[in-house]
DNA sequence: AAATTATGCAACTAAATAATTGCATTTATA
DNA sequence: TATAAATGCAATTATTTAGTTGCATAATTT
């Protein structure tokens, strides 16, 4: 059997996408506006080939869209996606909270027996 | 001059440790309650010995710390250092609350519209 | 139409990564 | 005290990664 469109080389996942600081970095320049290959290129110190391929590693996991418009293609941030990474935060939450209240009540207990 | 004790072969961050798919459920495993290595690897297809070398780059950027305990060491996550990756996201949260304001907005305009 | 610009894709390379096996050390138990 | 258990560390390996250079293609501009 032929291997099917969705065969990769490689398992991508937003984790691994924002694991790389050039990555986060072109992250964080196109969530306000988007942009071109060549005008994020301008902000690093690679080729812009490699930026290319860190775009090319966003989309996979959907991280950011493409719009062409001529000649130009902008890379645009989908802010939406990055929920994701808030959603698996949750379920730590929960506990940094937890811990929070926890020395919030050690603390009254303090202050209560200082009365 | 001798490389001194600090010097890494790599550079490891919190998003970097949190990018490898076994070390996030070690994380999750380990984040109500502190476990042995050997406990930790007997949830997972891999040998013990990998499993210490995760929870030695968790160690590495803190996300994790040790407590002894005779000949056990228990491995606990360090919750408050997940923080970070939420300190990261605000920065997007603000759009994207912001897009939804925008949504918002539009949704209440047509439902003035239909008024 | 010819030259320029914007971009993607392929081949290659160096470095990093995750995992394995084997061994050493420390602590507990029979 | 001898054995077993819990763990870390070193050497090795296969795979992945990030980057480079070079080339092809499509859309502009001159």
């Amino acid at each position: 059997m032929q291997p099917n469109a969705c065969t990769m080389k490689t398992r991508r996942d937003i984790f691994q996408a924002i694991a790389d600081p050039t990555r986060r970095a072109i992250i964080a320049l196109i969530a306000l506006q988007a942009m071109t290959p060549n005008a994020i290129a301008e902000h690093f110190d690679t080729t812009r080939q490699a930026v290319s391929k860190h775009l090319q590693i966003l989309t996979e996991c959907e991280l950011v869209t493409q719009k062409q418009q001529g000649r130009e293609i902008y890379y645009q941030l989908e802010v939406n996606k990055m929920k994701e990474i808030d959603k698996w935060l949750n379920q730590f939450r929960k506990i940094w909270e937890n811990r929070f209240n926890q020395l919030d009540e050690v603390l009254l207990t303090i202050k209560n027996k200082k009365k």
